[in-house]
DNA sequence: TTGAAAGCGCTAACAG
DNA sequence: CTGTTAGCGCTTTCAA
């Protein structure tokens, strides 16, 4: 039944030539005659020698030809658009994704990197959910590359991949007040975030200059599913005087204000971020971005690391734009 | 900078006992007295070790603790659920997760399977989009357990998990059929994938009752992206007599026939196979299933199989239902 | 152009 | 309870 695999040892004696010779042949390398090639080649395919990946990964500070890929949810669609973009820049050069979800819980991530370190994986791609990179600064020291993907940490230096996120936001929100909107609100996050903190920062940007210090009075943050953005989203409608138009930080927040929205006559006008599926049947202006392109980004930055790259740390920014499709509505010309 | 990692053999040295003791405390072995396990416990602090887990699962005959996933998309919500379903249910037997997409091309798939048998997965998860199983077959005969999740393989015999297509068709075209439609179309996936045939057969079955012969009119298969979907829709509804209810057989479909009936006054009911982030908020009726128990129950076969379990092969079949929403509307009464 | 020897880090097997 | 030995499959010296 289970006749194990032939090992190159296996080759080597049936082919009558070294170890050596066989393992020359098998990576292609130069100073092998070619009717030696042919002989190892046909005793190999004979044999049905294929050469264990582990082994040659475990030799002497050799390293698994795999990446370790965290975010919070690999069925979050902005997570596992990043998987595939990723996933698709690595490909050529040979490296497999080791992908898993730390769900958002920074004990979670501790034991994750963990035991991806401990499988001497290449490189790192991270979106963190930990305010604290000590560990992941440690293996970097360590030698294991590290990217962080749409959230950057503030306690170390290293490469990055992020979003312009107070640009999107800037733009939404001037969006709407060109609209005519000024009871603007924002279902948000959490707010340990980076990316929140950053989103908040565009509204408030904008909203300052429009309404000044009242720009907080509709901002709601903390809501990290569906559900609660749900519940946050029906707060701000049961405000004695209230917003407008919302905007929404992800996609996920997005989901839950629609299921509030949809339907009701008085609903306000939406801009969410991030673009999903089907944000244009349903005609919802969303600031878009290219979460596929994060992927390959971060991935051939560590690439770049992993081929000895010692440069200072990079900070690649990613742009965003606003797609205006129905939700922003008309011109709003209600008296205030 | 980078001081490599201390090897289980600088523990033992830097504790003055063996590296079988050190491998016996590591791995929480009986038989080490408590201040032995102590003392070694210590200087593995001290010396930040970390067992190499290559190394580890290098040595003979000893797998990876690492588990094959191979889907056509990672990016695909039905896909990245599976991903996410069994990703839970191997966390705790402490097996990672190695996906790749096949990109749904055969060519690809085969280097996929090849690239992680070298890597000595201990078991393969596989939508499989190839009709050729012999390079698979042939690992599970040299000790790779497999498991097809979605998609039955017909030219071999093994482990399966898959929904009950032809019920959840059955169903859906019941539901329309009672509601009075008659001319019933269905835009539909590639032939040769064996849920797309089951789909149909679903379909054929309930729909002959209903109008004889006639039942293959308004059928559509070849349709692998939105944007042939979408086409395919369009095509429906420019017949002379065009379809008063489609049915889709996925979720990309779906997506592509709702750019297509939005906001047209016109629109046939909607019957979509899957369900979707926001089909209650759009009011789409699907045949809904949950993508992440296909991937624990897959999972959970695979571990069995890795105990050791060599039953007959197992064949899963996993419910869907029929959720009712507003787009197969009210009964029709236009006459044929 | 080919080969021999050594060793990666760990754990079974077998003593003590 | 603890230690010794051997070896997993491969590649890297170094030598022929």
């Amino acid at each position: 039944m289970s006749n194990p695999r032939p090992t190159l040892q296996a080759v080597a004696e049936r082919s009558g030539v070294s170890m050596k010779t066989v393992s020359r042949v098998v990576n292609g390398e130069r100073y092998v005659a070619a009717d030696t090639a042919a002989r190892v080649l046909a005793a190999a395919e004979e044999l049905g020698f294929r050469p264990n990946a582990l082994a040659r990964e475990f030799r002497a500070g050799a390293r698994s030809a795999t990446i370790g890929l965290i975010t919070g949810d690999v069925a979050n669609p902005f997570y596992s658009r990043i998987a595939r973009g990723a996933e698709h820049a690595l490909r050529d050069p040979g490296y497999s994704l080791l992908s898993a979800s730390n769900d958002e819980e920074p004990a979670r991530e501790r034991t994750l990197v963990t035991q991806l370190v401990d499988r001497r994986v290449s490189g790192l791609l991270v979106v963190s959910a930990d305010d604290d990179h000590a560990q992941l600064d440690e293996e970097r020291r360590r030698g294991t590359p590290v990217v962080f993907l749409d959230r950057a940490p503030t306690d170390v230096d290293a490469d990055t991949v992020v979003l312009d996120n107070a640009d999107g936001m800037r733009q939404a929100v001037g969006h709407l007040l060109e609209r005519g909107h000024r009871r603007i609100g924002l279902v948000g996050d959490l707010s340990r975030l980076s990316t929140h903190r950053e989103r908040i920062d565009g509204f408030r940007d904008v909203m300052r200059q429009a309404v000044g210090g009242d720009w907080e009075r509709y901002v709601r943050s903390g809501s990290h599913d569906v559900r609660a953005a749900a519940e946050a989203t029906t707060s701000l409608l049961a405000e004695a005087d209230p917003p407008t138009a919302i905007v929404t930080t992800n996609n996920r927040i997005t989901t839950g204000a629609l299921g509030v929205l949809a339907g009701r006559p008085d609903a306000p006008a939406l801009v969410g971020f991030d673009d999903f599926d089907l944000a244009d049947v349903l005609g919802i202006t969303v600031v878009a971005h290219d979460p596929d392109e994060m992927g390959r980004v971060g991935a051939e930055e560590l690439l770049a690391r992993i081929g000895g790259d010692d440069a200072p740390a990079r900070h690649h920014v990613l742009p965003v734009r606003l797609v205006v499709r129905r939700s922003s509505g008309a011109p709003v010309t209600t008296a205030s």
